[in-house]
RNA sequence: CGGGGCGUAGCGCAGUCUGGUAGCGCAUCUGCUUUGGGAGCAGAGGGCCGGAGGUUCGAAUCCUCUCGCCCCGACCA
C-alpha cells in the first residue's frame, strides 16, 4: 500500500473523549472514530489490525476441528422466549419491531440462534460432536460504554458453540479449546492468564476468562505467588476461618455515636478495630430481601451472595426497603431486632467473633457487646466476601496478590441449558432420546487488539506485536522529490511485497519528522529509512519500533528484503521464547 | 437510573460570572523559503456559539425546556 493512496488520518492532539491509553491511541493512529456512544467506524489500519486477529483466530479455531458459520444478527423474540431470555436478559438486549410489530432483538450472543439451527440438523449421536463458530458484530446496549473498543455497544465477537453426547465429551472440547485459546493470545503477543471465573447470566458450570494483564483492566484477577492458582475475585474463595475467640461475654450495651455512619467513623470514634465491627447490608432479590452481615475491614461479594441465593437479580435495597426491614436508616442498622423474617446470611469470618459493635437500628446509636445465640438469633454462615490480601491461595494455601486484567476470552461449559430450554436433543446408541451438551466459547476481536496496545506502547505511540500490526514494514522515503531515494524505495517496496510482507510504502510528499511520527504512532514493527546514504553508499537503515535510534542496521538496498525477512524470523523465535 | 462536568471553526480550547463587532492554537488553502524527528514567514477561507422557547432595544453570555457527549457511582457478557 502507498501511503499517498491510503485513508489514514492520524492526530497530533490527545483526543479529549479518550481516556485510557489504547482508546487514546487508536484514535491518534487513524484505527478508528466514534460515530456516537459505543459505536465505532474502523478505518483501514483499524480494519486491517481487527483482520489480522480474525486471521488467527480462525486458523486455531479451524486446527482445533471447529467450522465457520454466520448467524443473523437480528432475532426473533419468540426464540428469546423459548430460552427464558426474552424476560431475564435486561435492558442490554435491544428489542425491535419489524413493519409487522413483530418483536425482534439485536443479537447480544447467538445460544438460542445456533440451538435453533442445531436442533433442526442433528440427530443421531454419530452427527457428534459438533463446534461451530462465527465472527460476528453484536449488540449489547451496556448502560456506560467507554473505553473505545474496551466496552462499546456495537462490537466484533468471535463467539463458538460446541455440542457434545455427555460431559465427559464436553470435558475433551472444552480442554481443545482452552489450548486454542492459549495458542491465539499467544500468537496475538498477549501477556495473558486463564482465570477461574464465574459464569453469570449466561449460566452453566465451569468457566475460564482470558485476562490480559493491564493496569486499566476493569476486572480484578486473586493470583496466588506460589502456584499458578488464578481466579477472577468475583469468585475466588476466601477461606480464612478466624479462630473463635475465647473472651468472656460481656453484656450487650448501647454506645451513642452522632453522625457516625461508616465503618472508619464508628471505629474511629469508638477506638476499635474494623474486626470488632459487623456491617449490616439490606439487599433486594427476586428472593425476597436479604440481610448480609461481614466483617467491617471485610467487602461483600455480590456475585457469591447471588449465587448462594440462586437468585436472577439482587440489588442494594433503597433507604425505604432499608427502614422496613430494620426498622432503621442506612448507617445505623445491625442485625439485632429485625423487624419481621428475613432472611439473614453471615460471613464465615463471623463465625467466631464475641462482644462485636454492630449499628442499634437507631440513628445516632450503635450496639456494642453483641454475642450470637444470645442477643439475637445464629445466622446461616457461608463465604459471601470478596478475598483479601491475608486469606490463603485456596489451593496451596499461598499468598494472595491482586491484579487488574482485561477479558478477552471466556470459556463456559453450558450443559444442558439450553438444549433442554430449547430443545435440542440426539437419539443415543439405544435410542433414547437426550439433551445435547454444550459449550460456548468467547472472544472479543477489537477488545483484544485494545488489549494488545494497552500492553505495547510507549511515549510516540502504539508498538504493535508483528502478527496483528496493521503493516508489518513502512518504507519512509525522506524526500520523495529526489529520484534516486524514490526510486530506491519503490524497488524495495516491490522487493518485500514479493516476499510476502505487508509492507506500506510512505511517498507522501512530507517531511522526514513527520514520517517518523506517523510511523511511530501506528504502530508499524519495522522502519526502513531511505535518505541519503542510498545516494552516498548505497544503503538504507533497518529500525524496529521496540529499538532506539542507536539500534539500527545499514545494510546494502539489495539485501534490505532478505535482513528484514531475518529480523522477522528472530522476532518469531523470541516471541515464542518468552513462553 | 443517581451525582458531577462539557457542547463555541475539522480538532483542542478561551470568551459566559459582569449582555453590546465571535476569538486563540493546530489543521486546511495560496505563495516564497525550508527538507533526517509533527518547519518558518506572509496571506486567505472557514461559525445558525448543540436545538427550541422566553427575558431584553440587543443574548454565545440571563431564564425554562430539550438533545448529545464525557467522568464517578449503581448495573452488567
Amino acid at each position: 500500500m502507498r501511503y499517498s493512496k491510503l485513508f489514514l488520518p492520524t492526530i497530533k492532539e490527545v483526543p479529549a473523549e479518550a481516556e485510557v491509553i489504547s482508546h487514546k491511541l487508536m484514535l491518534r493512529a487513524g484505527m478508528i472514530r466514534k460515530l456516537a456512544s459505543g459505536l465505532y467506524s474502523y478505518l483501514p489500519l483499524g480494519l486491517r489490525s481487527l483482520k489480522k486477529v480474525e486471521g488467527i483466530i480462525r486458523q486455531e479455531m479451524n486446527a482445533a476441528g471447529a467450522q465457520e458459520v454466520l448467524l443473523p444478527m437480528v432475532q426473533p423474540a419468540e426464540l428469546w422466549q423459548e430460552s427464558g431470555r426474552w424476560e431475564h436478559y435486561g435492558k442490554e438486549l435491544l428489542r425491535m419491531k419489524d413493519r409487522h410489530e413483530r418483536d425482534y432483538c439485536l443479537g447480544p450472543t447467538h445460544e438460542e440462534v445456533i440451538c435453533a439451527l442445531v436442533r433442526h440438523e442433528v440427530r443421531s449421536y454419530r452427527d457428534l460432536p459438533l463446534n461451530l463458530y462465527q465472527i460476528q458484530t453484536k449488540f449489547r446496549d451496556e448502560i456506560r460504554p467507554r473505553f473505545g473498543l474496551m466496552r462499546s455497544r456495537e462490537f466484533i465477537m468471535k463467539d463458538a458453540y460446541s455440542f457434545d453426547v455427555d460431559d465427559e465429551a464436553l470435558d475433551k472440547t472444552y480442554q481443545a479449546m482452552y489450548r486454542a485459546y492459549c495458542r491465539i493470545f499467544d500468537r496475538c503477543g498477549l501477556n495473558f492468564r486463564p482465570v477461574e471465573a464465574d459464569t453469570g447470566s449466561i449460566g452453566g458450570h465451569a468457566s475460564h476468562e482470558f485476562m490480559v494483564i493491564a493496569d486499566t483492566g476493569e476486572d480484578i484477577i486473586a493470583c496466588c505467588g506460589s502456584c499458578d492458582y488464578s481466579a477472577n475475585v468475583e469468585l475466588a474463595p476466601a477461606l480464612s476461618d478466624e479462630p473463635g475467640q475465647d473472651a468472656p461475654d460481656e453484656a450487650m450495651r448501647r454506645v451513642h455515636t452522632p453522625g457516625k455512619r461508616s465503618v472508619e467513623e464508628v471505629t474511629g470514634y469508638l477506638g476499635i478495630s474494623p474486626k470488632c465491627l459487623v456491617k449490616t447490608l439490606v439487599f433486594t432479590s427476586d428472593k425476597g430481601p436479604i440481610v448480609a452481615l461481614v466483617r467491617g475491614d471485610h467487602n461483600i461479594n455480590e456475585v457469591k451472595l447471588k449465587r448462594l441465593l440462586r437468585a436472577e437479580r439482587l440489588e442494594l435495597a433503597d433507604n425505604l426497603t432499608v427502614s422496613s426491614v430494620t426498622g432503621g436508616e442506612a448507617g445505623f442498622i445491625g442485625p439485632v431486632g429485625l423487624k419481621g423474617r428475613v432472611r439473614v446470611i453471615g460471613d464465615n469470618a463471623l463465625k467466631g467473633i464475641k462482644n462485636f459493635v454492630t449499628g442499634a437500628n437507631e440513628s445516632d446509636w450503635h450496639l456494642a457487646g453483641v454475642n450470637w445465640g444470645r442477643d439475637l438469633a445464629w445466622p446461616e454462615f457461608s463465604d459471601i466476601r470478596l478475598i483479601t490480601k491475608s486469606d490463603p491461595c485456596p489451593r496451596c494455601k499461598g499468598g494472595i496478590e491482586f491484579k487488574r486484567g482485561i477479558e478477552v476470552g471466556h470459556v463456559f461449559k453450558l450443559g444442558t441449558k439450553y438444549s433442554e430450554a430449547l430443545d435440542v436433543t440426539y437419539l443415543d446408541e439405544a435410542g433414547v432420546a437426550r439433551p445435547i451438551v454444550m459449550g460456548c466459547y468467547g472472544i472479543g476481536v477489537g477488545r483484544t487488539v485494545a488489549a494488545a496496545i494497552e500492553q505495547n506502547h510507549d511515549e510516540n505511540g502504539i508498538i504493535f506485536p508483528r502478527p496483528i500490526a496493521p503493516f508489518e514494514c513502512v518504507i519512509s522515503v525522506v524526500d520523495v522529490t529526489d529520484e534516486a531515494m524514490m526510486s530506491a524505495g519503490e524497488r524495495l517496496y516491490g522487493d518485500l511485497l514479493e516476499s510476502g510482507f505487508d509492507v506500506l510504502l510512505d511517498d507522501r510528499r512530507e517531511r522526514p519528522g513527520v514520517k517518523f511520527k506517523d510511523a511511530d504512532l501506528t504502530g508499524i514493527p519495522l522502519r526502513i529509512t531511505i535518505g541519503r546514504r542510498i545516494k552516498e553508499e548505497g544503503r538504507v537503515e533497518l529500525k524496529l519500533r521496540t529499538q532506539g535510534k542507536g539500534g539500527a542496521t545499514s545494510p546494502l538496498l539489495d539485501d534490505a528484503a532478505a535482513e528484514a525477512a531475518v529480523i522477522f524470523k528472530a522476532m518469531d523465535h523470541m516471541g515464542s521464547a518468552l513462553k
